[in-house]
DNA sequence: TTGTAAGCGTTATCAC
DNA sequence: GTGATAACGCTTACAA
């Protein structure tokens, strides 16, 4: 491996003078600059960013813990996060978390070389955010779910989504209403089963236990979830989805039975991710009116707090109102 | 930041014993032991990476660069890579790249402290392979694409995947085809162009030049092509998409225009990406008959790579046979 | 303008 | 078993 020191020797120069023309210092004679710079070429070498990083205690490296991006919405937010990294000089290393703590992932997460750390899928009683909090100096960012005991998060107003979603199919005549959501340590799932039986309640609907589904997020699980409730005498003529990714999965289920959405079924979810919008799909959800998503404004906030170490930005914490989004995934029940 | 100093002095005991404890070495006391990761507890320590991977010269990273995951088959290839990695005891750097060979890309993975670097969305005459080349000891591999002169990589016959599709198409009685691909400098948009053509060729189909489109790849430039296929007064039967996620977009911009797939229209593409079987799109593609992913097989290469060090392993090339997957968005032209 | 040298926080090779 | 100590490849005062 060649290093500044082969360079230096190939230059005739000192190894300082190498680092100092890498760095882009000045008061260095442009003679020398080139003849450094040519050995650079000629002996191909990069710098070692290990040895760099060590003495400038800066990586420009975030960690970035999220849920797989089989969810549509965790591909988009990495997306957002790994360009948003780039354009302001940082790279970004993923990490994929189970539903439940991960403590060997935790674990390696804190050892990671990186200045800050950004996370959409922990639980709200995570036991990485003790540690996180006690770790001085290396600033982290949650966006989607938030931790009990947390700041420094962005998030939708999770209840009025379920509110939301919910009084939509409410107004379009559903009285049979299912819900399909996931684990409820995860904030957004608690808000939002939180808001779907709120709004049920006020508008005095009575909604079977046995059509709240609580799945860990898999297929298999939704799935499972979808055949139960289509197992009965009895089918719901309305499903809220706690999330686009489980509606999508719903409604892959409804169409191989045979279920025509929506004159049979209406389904309708939150999160509003792209795929909601393609033509073949259309479904109603929620979403912001944000330009940017949660995850590029946690990731700006997170580049924050790295740079500017300003204390008093150190607790921020942005509950965004979602609103409702009408495609063609909802309509009215059929009369019977 | 607490380092092992400071845990060796709280444990009352030397820097070395710490390091020794942290890696687990034999030939120390049960005792010590037990003092030294009370000690790390007490203080929270974390093992500076940075040093640490300093002198080993391995950092267990990999880098990974890839096109924007906002094409699925990307997102599928990472998802397999970083979860792979994890397994493995890896992490993964993501670096996503344009169109173009982008130096400064090139150089910061370059020197980003990795033990690998794995690609799939690299050009035949990318700037960055003879230098990847000279950098003995940092292994790549690539897959998806292949560069004009590199080993290591991992492909689908591109060719035979053009001709499939077309033959599809073509067997359906298609007779007037359109195809939307991508630059042909990648070597699968270069391969399945020529596929296509070769099997219109072969079975007497004229294919009209303008029907050939060569997009960016971008959703701008896919739905400028679907505007001109669709502007004049003969339109085509049948479009070959040289990828799924472009099928997709034609799919959104044909619906939307009113058009009913595949009574109107047909649509197939190759890559078979996960959504391309959901319901709701019932995408007729090309896929490979293997388990793994073409990036989960080049992840596993790489790994072998780096750790074998085994010369022999070093130039691997693997072109796997595609096979045509029928579903419901191609079928028989309308009778005139 | 350039060179010398002291770290950065580890691991690993010696002695003891 | 354990403690010194020399790397690892870089940045950055401090000298010259």
């Amino acid at each position: 491996m060649v290093s500044s020191h082969d360079v230096a020797r190939l230059a005739g120069v000192s190894q300082a003078t190498v680092s100092r023309v890498l760095n882009g210092s000045k008061n260095i004679r442009q003679s020398t600059v080139e003849k450094v710079e040519r050995a650079i070429k000629e002996l191909n070498y990069h710098p070692n960013l290990n040895a760099r990083n060590l003495v400038k205690k800066k990586t420009n490296m975030i960690a970035l813990i999220t849920g797989h991006t089989h969810d549509p919405f965790y591909e988009e937010s990495t997306r957002g996060i790994v360009s948003i990294a780039a354009k302001k000089g940082y790279n970004v290393l993923v990490f994929f978390n189970k539903i439940d703590n991960d403590n060997m992932l935790y674990n390696q997460v804190l050892s990671a070389p990186v200045d800050g750390i950004i996370m959409s899928s922990i639980l709200m009683n995570d036991s990485i955010f003790p540690v996180l909090e006690s770790l001085e100096g290396k600033p982290y960012v949650t966006f989607n779910r938030k931790h009990s005991c947390g700041t420094n998060y962005f998030e939708i107003d999770n209840v009025k989504a379920g509110e939301l979603i919910t009084n939509h199919m409410i107004e379009l005549g559903h009285k049979n209403l299912a819900y399909i959501g996931g684990p409820l340590q995860a904030s957004t799932f608690h808000g939002r089963l939180e808001g779907f039986k709120k709004e049920a309640n006020r508008q005095k609907i009575a909604v079977r236990d046995d059509w709240i589904k609580t799945t860990d997020t898999t297929i298999e699980s939704i799935v499972q979830a979808c055949k139960e409730l289509f197992s009965g005498i009895e089918f719901p003529t309305a499903i809220v989805a706690a999330t686009d990714a489980i509606a999508l999965i719903c409604l892959d289920f409804l169409l191989n039975k045979g279920f025509k959405i929506p004159e049979d079924i209406s389904i309708g979810a939150i999160d509003n991710i792209e795929f909601s919008a393609h033509a073949s799909i259309q479904l109603t959800t929620v979403g912001t009116h944000l330009s940017q998503s949660l995850g590029n404004l946690a990731m700006e906030h997170l580049i924050n707090l790295i740079e500017n170490k300003n204390k008093q930005l150190n607790s921020v914490t942005t509950t965004i109102t979602p609103h409702l989004i009408v495609r063609r995934s909802t309509g009215n029940p059929r009369i019977k």
